[in-house]
DNA sequence: GCCAATCTGGTAGTTACTATCACCAAGGTA
DNA sequence: TACCTTGGTGATAGTAACTACCAGATTGGC
């Protein structure tokens, strides 16, 4: 089995994907997320409704599905455990968040924030959106603390790293809601920092050489 | 119209609401909430399927419907406009744990905590829940910026203070799941001031000019 | 060209939820 | 007591998001 991602079944099934994702954000921005079937999306993309379900397990994930999540995780891998726990997830939120508006794949680069406006303005305006999407911001909060790398035998330990994790997440989730309102004319990294420097001041600006408390 | 709640009628209300849940709990706890059917509660409950639903909109809401919001809220309003904003949300978010665990009306009090743990369980561990539950904390969010009567006509002001409220109560989310995983072991307002304290550090335990509290 | 793996589509469910109807008890009024 | 408005309850029928389960078509390695 060959795994490069470049056989024409993968090719075949990502264009699909694009396609169905592309026509389910537009059809639920015009006509609304529960006035929009599933079969509604299957007959606007040329598929059959099994189709969609066999890509998307449910409805919202037509509007979920990103790779966020990966990014931020690999971010906070690869960064200093030197540097206090705010820092490391706040440089790893801001770093990812970049990468997303900047366009990762080519083509139109401002398609790319269109695209990603379009679907945040939906993740915020509908109740089921909104409500899956802060679960698998809680999913990603599980992420993070594994890949701090902790080895957290003691309890407390753990515990601070969740309660950093969920306070710079929910930083981040209110940034993110400040860009949409502002149609991501602000660029969203800066937002992102604004935040995290609102919530925890000078514990996340000043790094770890900071006169401030290297605190437990 | 009397306007007092003890009439006839809505004491009935009341108490039908209360036997639904109470069933939904059970149930829900025993065989699973998606192996349960809102048919079912309503059987166990000794009503109509369409009382259920007369009562609580949707079965997400017969394990999250709770007065949780309306007491943080009424802290908040009540709070001394005069302490930095961690403080005042953290301070009401501590105050009304200790109310819900204290157990409101009578009878058991440790009925009351035990009834509370096992929604808790369910919110954390059924994805459903999870998901409609973060949605309510949101909620939520809103609810204390509009409590904390800011004016905010700067919006600067009004994202520090969305920030504030949403890392606040994700830091209490974190001690609340952490609860739940201890069985209650711990006192709940404890948790949080600790979780609080170590998102925020010295921001959250010194009060204005104040000397430290007296935590834990 | 051949076989296994995968993609796709159709049918027939289950279940959460809604709309609409009629029935009956509660409670204030004559 | 008799009446009549209000509101809780229940049955029926319908919508839509899924979930097996089965059958045909296409791809990719041999």
């Amino acid at each position: 089995m060959p795994d490069q991602h470049t056989t024409l079944r993968a090719r075949r099934r990502a264009e699909t994907q694009r396609v169905i994702q592309a026509h389910a954000v537009r059809l639920f921005t015009e006509r609304g997320y529960d006035a929009t079937t599933v079969t509604d999306v299957a007959d606007a993309a040329g598929v059959s409704p099994m189709t969609v379900y066999r890509h998307f397990p449910t409805k919202e994930d037509l509007v979920l599905v990103d790779q966020h999540g990966r990014l931020v995780a690999e971010r906070i891998a690869a960064s200093s455990v030197a540097q206090p726990l705010v820092r490391r997830i706040g440089g790893a939120l801001i770093a990812s968040a970049a990468m997303l508006t900047r366009g990762d794949h080519g083509d139109d680069p401002a398609a790319d924030e269109r695209f990603l406006l379009a679907r945040l303005r939906l993740m915020i305006s509908t109740p089921a959106l909104r409500a899956k999407h802060l679960d698998s911001q809680y999913a990603l909060q599980r992420a993070i603390v594994d890949a701090l790398e902790d080895d957290a035998t003691d309890p407390d330990t753990a515990f601070h790293a969740q309660v950093a994790a969920s306070a710079c997440l929910a930083a981040m989730h209110t940034a993110l809601v400040r860009w949409a309102e502002d149609d991501g004319r602000t660029e969203l990294p800066d937002l992102i920092a604004k935040a995290l420097t609102a919530a925890f001041g000078d514990d996340f600006t000043e790094p770890t050489g900071g006169v401030s408390t290297p605190r437990r």
